[in-house]
DNA sequence: GTCTATACCAAGATAGAC
DNA sequence: GTCTATCTTGGTATAGAC
């Protein structure tokens, strides 16, 4: 709870502490997802949230902080996702309905992409500590909650690592262009294309393009 | 051919540009497989190679020709692997003979980790451009040259990706202590697992433990 | 062909004002 | 709670000797 009052008109003003924070999260999941890790920096996290620098540093401590909390909140968002698929309507196999939600989860690609860098650093002793347990989190969820056999999870996940690295080289652009996209994309993503093609999905609505 | 006569026992004396080229080629192919474009330093390099650091820039000019060289070497060495299988034993379906190719490019995992860290980087104006290209440079050999459906290039690559973020997030570290890792590896891996379980694959032999 | 020395810049983090 | 100013480090690239 803040002790302010006045009203917050999207202004440059202060505002309680948890919704700056959560606006800076944003901020660095998009910019961490289109740079990775050590290719983005906390000063372009600061621009895109509107705030400075040194205060990113200070909300979070250290830049691997910060990184930290943007791939346990792309994580949670996942397993979020994705028990409440198993938890849907049991007419519709689980394999669809957990398809579906992953589709539903690439609308903000910054949260797969995130993923994405942090399984390719599992040299790193501790993003990379995480991106493993991650990962078999995942794994077991798919195994022990969703029921599936290990040769239907690791099928799943396979589609799923094929959808983000889709996402990550921005094959999408190139979507009006080369025929060979498209057809790829649309084995990828079968009854979705025409979702893909109103081109709803992976341009999220709020996230400003932003290169590098 | 160089003008140098004297005997080379893996001395720190001059050799062939050609030679040493290599060498530091092979060098960084480890170190970004590892760390990232981003997060390696062509210090980093030159150390592993042996080499001053500003001779490595010399050689490729930026670090940034230097990661390309070594991404466009892995794509070769995939699609001539690829291509090798399709012309091998008729007997042998395609898609067996494609997936033990793979397998035996993933003794050296920098090959595929380079890979998927330039995948993930779509959003790099240079970078993405040739990660792009490269991505359905594969997929179009699949199709038109392998002979493969949309479908099963899909699914070919799906599985791909896949063995890549186990490459990259090093889950064979936890061979031993997990079951479930264990169980995973299995799945992805059929009737290689063997293989795995002697320490054969992706533990290259001559690869120095680095971390970060 | 390869090194040492170094210029130069970018980035993370700290101090302290408001 | 948030900013400006700044310290410090580390990293790319250049100059030039051997």
């Amino acid at each position: 709870m803040s002790s302010m009052t006045e009203s917050d008109g999207a202004k440059k003003s202060r505002m309680p502490a948890d919704e700056r924070r959560a606006l800076v999260l944003d901020a660095a999941s998009t910019v961490f997802g289109n740079a990775g890790y050590a290719g983005a920096t906390t000063d372009m996290v600061a621009r895109a949230a509107g705030v400075s620098q040194p205060y990113v540093v200070r909300m979070f401590g250290t830049k691997e902080q910060l990184f930290l909390e943007v791939l346990h909140r792309a994580l949670d968002r996942i397993m979020t996702a994705f028990r409440a698929a198993i938890a849907g309507d049991p007419a519709v196999p689980v394999g669809r309905r957990l398809g579906n939600a992953y589709f539903t989860l690439t609308a903000d690609r910054s949260i797969l992409l995130n993923l994405m860098h942090a399984f390719v650093l599992g040299a790193d002793p501790v993003i990379g500590e995480q991106a493993r347990c991650g990962f078999m989190d995942v794994y077991r969820l798919l195994r022990e909650e969703a029921g599936m056999s290990a040769y239907e999870a690791s099928e799943f996940l396979a589609g799923g690592m094929l959808a983000n690295v889709v996402l990550g080289v921005r094959l999408f652009d190139d979507y009006a262009t080369d025929p060979a996209v498209r057809e790829l994309l649309g084995a990828i993503f079968p009854e979705k294309l025409d979702l893909i093609r109103q081109g709803h999905p992976p341009l999220p609505p709020g996230t400003p393009p932003r290169s590098a």
